[in-house]
DNA sequence: GCATACATCTCGCGT
DNA sequence: ACGCGAGGTGTATGC
């Protein structure tokens, strides 16, 4: 990894075109070619940068990082103010918890949270149009669709009415009905399910980790 | 901006739970206060992160950066290989070309693009549930509803639909036909524009910006 | 401040 | 390779 502070000009020209005048900035050149430019605030984004898989080629003070595409960053170095190289080795990278596919699992395994005698058919059903969250039945025996979100938004209950609308032209499962799951429920998509007769649960991570805590306990 | 290359370990609790074995990292400390851990491989996204506003606090070797949520990110720092720090001032910022807003404003000024004797009404028509497009008329005087992207997507197509069922509730506006306009739309999205009787439009960018170069060359 | 929509989104999974 | 969904999405804009 290479870290250069330069004042530089750069050019974009790709899937837009943009330009940063001149400016002092953090370069940074890393082992697979990519590299980014930084301002001094924001921590997440570059101002500009060229993803892997690319080339990177010096000529004089300018610097031409292309990919595959075709898109092309150019960058003007004007004068370096820092320029340091480091060898950093392979990342052993990081370990997650807590994402929608844990949600699932925890849901999938605690049934009961959505209400009494309601049963696991599978995770993932398969449809034409991708997979459901989870296929259950309520406590008469009813088929019902569950999406799963963490923040459970507009476009949620959208993707839910699309599994509803197809499941129910099957005759073997109609009629099926849906409950969309999240850990949030924005005001809008809870309109909006109303709207389309779906129900809204919210849920609680921690209690459900708990339950499963409790339950692993057994063992 | 201070730069460190160090030994570490991370730690981040907050929308999830995530841990970085010890290894070799660029640590980087912005004006903002806000911390990002890179890897050397990968131009865009850090390994960790926070994003400001936040709060930085330095205990003998372990770094805590909190935000208002209560997000946190702990840095446990073994063995510093480089410290630097450089001022690098306030970035102009980058000038953009090429965006959705720019496609509209084009497309506005060139409805004829669309058919013979189109004519625009509004750009970004108010409704209840956000603003649309572009508003206009066809060449029989009936309104159009425009929904413009640059990459035209199954959830741009559900957006105008919401926009098409809204309108045409109107009986003053309806009956209301849809155009879904983009620089590239996938087959999936125009199949379901197909489905909901919406017209499908690809924009090309450079003849739009060409016809509007003409058009300032009159002038 | 909240909520929406965009992004050179990136990233991973599945077909 | 493409399509699709998720993300600690971040970021800007409008209310």
């Amino acid at each position: 990894m290479r870290l250069v502070i330069a004042r530089c000009t750069v050019d974009y020209v790709g899937r837009l075109s943009a330009h940063l005048p001149s400016a002092n900035r953090l370069l940074i050149l890393k082992a697979d070619n990519s590299v980014s430019i930084h301002a001094d605030d924001r921590a997440y984004k570059p101002l500009n940068w060229m993803s892997p898989p690319c080339r990177l080629t010096v000529e004089e003070d300018v610097w031409t990082v292309v990919n595959k595409g075709g898109e092309k960053l150019i960058i003007n170095v004007e004068e370096v103010l820092h320029d340091s190289t480091h060898e950093l080795g392979v990342d052993p990278g990081l370990v997650k918890d807590g994402v929608e596919a844990h949600l699932q699992e925890l849901l999938a395994d605690r049934m009961e949270v959505l209400g009494a005698g309601w049963s696991l058919i599978r995770r993932e059903y398969p449809t034409a149009i991708g997979p459901v969250d989870i296929l259950c039945r309520d406590a008469d025996g009813g088929t019902v669709a569950v999406e799963i979100k963490r923040r459970g938004e507009i476009d949620g209950v959208e993707q839910l009415t699309r599994y509803l609308e197809l499941l129910n032209r099957d005759p073997l499962l109609s009629p099926v009905k849906g409950v969309f799951a999240a850990q949030e429920i924005k005001p809008q998509a809870r309109v909006l399910a109303g709207d389309r007769g779906i129900a809204c649960v919210t849920l609680d991570y921690d209690a459900l980790r708990g339950i499963e805590d409790d339950k692993l306990r057994l063992f």
